[in-house]
Formats: C-alpha cells, sequence, structure tokens
DNA sequence: CGCATTCGTAAGTGAATACTTACGGTAAGC
DNA sequence: GCTTACCGTAAGTATTCACTTACGAATGCG
C-alpha cells in the first residue's frame, strides 16, 4: 500500500499541495479547489489517487465529501521510507569501509 | 533540491531499483543495467534523473563512468520528508483536538 | 594508428497522465 | 416537486515520460 502509489501520489505538484491543504484542516472538494489553478473535476480525480494511496480518507457530510488525511497510511509511508533510506546509506557505508582495505 | 524532483525520481520502479544497486555498490553504468530489462542507454536517462534529484554522483574512471549514492543529498531528502510527515500529522493532531471541543 | 569498450545524447514512438468540458446523480432548501 | 449546491465520472485532448534504435565522443589496448 505505501510503497510505489505513495511516491507517485506525492510526485505530483498540484496533488501534493491538494494533500498539504487536507492535512492542514479536513476540507470538501470544493474548499479544496479554491484558489488552485485547475478544476474542481480535476482535484477529484486527485482526490482519488490520493486514496488508493492510503494517504486521505473521505467522509460523507450532508452534500458535501469532506477529506482529511489518513494518519494510518502516512505512519505506513513514513515507515517504508525508513527502511529504505536506511538501506540505502547502510549499503553506502559497508561499500564505504571495503573501500578503505 | 528534495522535494519536487526527489519524489519524482523515486516514483518510477525502474529508477529505484537502479537506486538501490547503486546504493548496494558502486558501479558502472553498464553494470548497472545487467539483467535489468531496460537498454543502458535507458539507464544512462534515468541516472541523469537521479543525480539532478541529488540522490547519486557520478565518478570517471577510465572508459567507465561510476555512479554511487550521495549520503548529503540522500540525508537532505530524508529531512525534508520527515518535516513533510511532521507537518501533515501535527496538522492532523490539532484538527483531530479542535473536533473534540 | 586502427579497433574495441564504455558512455551520453538526439530523434522518434507508444503509453501514461494531468487536464478540460459535459453530464448524471444525490442531498438540502424553498 | 422544483431548484440549487456539491460531487464523481465519462470522453476527449495535450503534455509528459519511459523506452528504443542510431550515432558520435572519449578512453584503453593491440
Amino acid at each position: 500500500m505505501a510503497n510505489q502509489l505513495g511516491f507517485a501520489a506525492l510526485a505530483d505538484d498540484t496533488r501534493r499541495t491538494i494533500f498539504e491543504r487536507a492535512a492542514r484542516r479536513p476540507s470538501s472538494v470544493g474548499k479544496l479547489a479554491e484558489d488552485l489553478d485547475v478544476t474542481r473535476p480535476a482535484v477529484s480525480q486527485h482526490l482519488k489517487v490520493l486514496l488508493r494511496a492510503g494517504l486521505v480518507v473521505q467522509r460523507r457530510e450532508g452534500s458535501r465529501c469532506i477529506y482529511q488525511v489518513d494518519p494510518r497510511g502516512v505512519q505506513a509511508m513514513r515507515e517504508y521510507l525508513d527502511r529504505f533510506w536506511d538501506r540505502a546509506l547502510s549499503a553506502f557505508k559497508l561499500a564505504a569501509e571495503q573501500e578503505d582495505m
């Protein structure tokens, strides 16, 4: 859930902005689309991607749809990345040590 | 240096594989392309993206070009992500507290 | 010098994707 | 019931992007 999808979901500028807005406060689609140089349907599609990546959750409130960050997905993504960097750096250090010999 | 470029650089499967190989040991382009289902020029192009993201560095060795992980870039990317997740989660918690009142 | 190795890049192609407009469907207010 | 607000999705388009083949430049070796 938190690997390829997560990277791809946050690789887009507009989508990352939407995610950060949803993190600031749970908001409706129309609210998230305000002052954003893309149309509301575009925001809907971006939210769909963030949903599939497990980074946000949705909740109906009357006729509006509220999106907010899913802390579990964020946590999972964060842990995956920590392991990712750890592997990269530990392998690098190992290679550096072998270089010295 | 470590934001949009970093996300986009690691969003691609092939590129992430190449990065992990370069992390395991400094390698030439041809070595990185071995047993990879893309051609060597494709690997060259991927390395260019990783370079611009500051995740790897290159060094000439005779006629070969050795690529290895840049720990500074990795560290910078990691710190950027830590702040990114922290902002997202802290805003969520703040919103959750206001919800309780 | 001739030839092989290694690499980067230009040019072209097909697929993914970010975006738009148009439309239908559901909930709220009169 | 009718209109309005809010939203998701289908369809189409333009751009991005990952990939290939073809070529030229730089290094090493005989």
